[in-house]
DNA sequence: GCCCTAAATGTTATCGTTAACGCCTTTCCG
DNA sequence: CGGAAAGGCGTTAACGATAACATTTAGGGC
């Protein structure tokens, strides 16, 4: 079966080995070895050994390029972020990577530098021109919508997360009700009103804290605080607190997010206001700081990972299983209550 | 020029269109239609004009799949790294993601789920599978090191940032004179000697850390108290708070970062300890958050964004410049005090 | 004008894989 | 035992770009 030994030598030449190097090594046909490393089982465990022992002996490796260019799949997943600095974010794409990786995906990243229509359709593009297999939007900005719609072509399977885009299928974390369990939870300590430290308003998250926020508050017959606007930074919170603490009508304050919380927190204790004694602050994200926070921080859990993981499963189930997109979920978050929040003072 | 209008019908077919179809539009051949895209001189502006037309008309874009697997290249980098959920590694690869893209190269991430050299090995086989134009490695984690090396193909060209490897280019914080300036700093203040939290021993900068601060209290003739190990965490901080806090005798303590000094923060002011009028406390890092911690946090500010630029600078020279690996970089960090320290009380 | 040289363009081969199809074995049944 | 069906492999042709070389065109000096 083996041929003439000169052809067998393993010398190292100068180029990668290719799959006719294999064949000629196992003393078969190199459609023979495609057949072992895509459908083992149609080819004989016989002549499969002794091209594993081959491909083995050569160390050889398949030439991405050349599979995708014949099979039009380049086995890559492109991510769309923006800011992968903040922590959800940052959480959301190691999910992400990780699920990728279990199945046998490649991660393509394009962070926007501005969250614009133009940054966000370029980004598409590049990842489309590199034939991703799929798109998973991480960018909560609304605005840019339509932007991404209208630059996808449309035969790329798209997973919008933490983004309700027209027509894309979508993974998110349900706000509303994050933002109506912190409501409730500082209606029941007995507070009058809760003011809100609100997010930017292009970001989704930030509004469906808001709506969950107002639905609370009305559906309990409460007065609505004009609500104040940060970031999402320490330094946007800390400002917001420093107008919470002037005006001292203020007994508890829902921050959009754990930073802002932390700058609300700094800005009444510079104020001489004591949480939760005088003030609770409750914050949203459930950073890993939040309970070392002083006070610790009462606050939102989202499962960011989990957020990442879920939106590749249906990406891969869109791209692998053909099927139209499935059905968007939604993923509750859980409340947790520590020592930034006390029933008010009487 | 024009050919027989019936090759010309813009018709939307199935397939997307390649060269030949902008060749045939444009009434030139496909080669010309490659140079004007690949070398725009060397075609004369009047058939360039028509070929950038008949491409605007058609919508065409390059196969990448099949220019890489003529050219050997895939205008692709890969970056290995850890934990980008940390805020350091999330910003240098935030700074990678938009120099790389400055650079029209794509970006594909392999995130380590633990640093062994196993997964270290298969995240590098991984990227190389995918014919990355070069690497970088954020994976801070000494003990891998032996193992990115030897999986590595000799011709991919590698930079590794905050970990000095044998034989590849490095980018790094100068660590040492970063722990030097807080030791001083502290020592200066008149506080006898100073305690040190660090960071998990695999990790290259958790030991440049304690090594500037080793430095510079033997230079002092100091005491060098025993040192906490944390894992970067705000709760390992807390946990080392809390056992130097017990013994009393610490009046300046050094965590080796933000989070964990968060953590010590913490755990002084549950034992009654107060910042800085009993114990100074310095971090690591400068993130956003660490101005607004109660007190705000002196710590020093690594230029993370600048690190990730600057590493994709030198992989580019070394790629397209095919130049023998440049000289490594070490960047200044800077002190930047705020009022979490104190000159000790007498 | 003519020839020579350089610039502009075209032709053909090639990259390394999978798709499509065909041939030769087996195998199994009547 | 003949023949059909299936299984196992081989041969050849894509995939869509660039490389290398061949050819045509343009320009300039005499």
């Amino acid at each position: 079966m083996v041929k003439d030994p000169s052809e067998l030598s393993v010398a190292k030449s100068r180029r990668l080995p290719v799959m006719g190097d294999v064949a000629r090594l196992a003393g078969v046909s190199h459609m023979t070895v495609s057949r072992v490393l895509n459908e083992p089982e149609s080819v004989r465990p016989n002549t499969r050994e002794r091209v594993l022992l081959a491909i083995e002996q050569l160390g050889y490796r398949r030439n991405s390029a050349a599979r995708s260019l014949v099979t039009r799949r380049s086995q890559t997943l492109g991510v769309v972020c923006f800011d992968t600095t903040l922590y959800g974010p940052a959480s959301m794409l190691n999910g992400i990577e990780h699920a990728t990786e279990d199945a046998g995906y490649a991660v393509s990243v394009a962070s926007l530098r501005r969250p614009t229509a133009e940054a966000a359709t370029q980004a598409v593009q590049r990842l489309v021109d590199q034939s991703v297999d799929g798109l998973v939007l991480i960018a909560p900005q609304a605005a840019e919508a339509m932007a991404f719609v209208r630059a996808l072509p449309t035969d790329v399977p798209v997973v919008a997360v933490e983004n309700a885009l027209p027509n894309v299928t979508s993974v998110s974390v349900d706000q509303v009700l994050g933002a109506r369990l912190v409501t409730e939870h500082l209606l029941a300590l007995g507070h009058e009103t809760v003011h809100h430290v609100r997010g930017p308003s292009d970001w989704s998250e930030a509004n469906g804290r808001v709506d969950g926020w107002l639905a609370a508050l009305e559906e309990n017959g409460r007065a609505v605080p004009r609500e104040l606007v940060g970031d999402w930074s320490a330094k946007s919170g800390y400002v917001a607190g420093q107008k919470l603490a002037r005006d001292r009508r203020a007994t508890a304050v829902f921050a959009a997010n754990d930073s802002m919380a932390l700058g609300v927190l700094r800005a009444l204790h510079e104020a001489g206001a004591r949480v939760p004694e005088d003030v609770s602050v409750v914050g949203f994200d459930d950073i890993p700081e939040a309970a070392f926070m002083t006070p610790p921080l009462t606050t939102v859990s989202q499962p960011f990972r989990d957020v990442g993981r879920r939106s590749i499963e249906i990406l891969l189930d869109e791209i692998e299983g053909g099927e139209e997109r499935g059905a968007s979920s939604v993923i509750p978050p859980e409340l947790v209550i520590r020592n930034s929040t006390s029933s008010r003072r009487t």
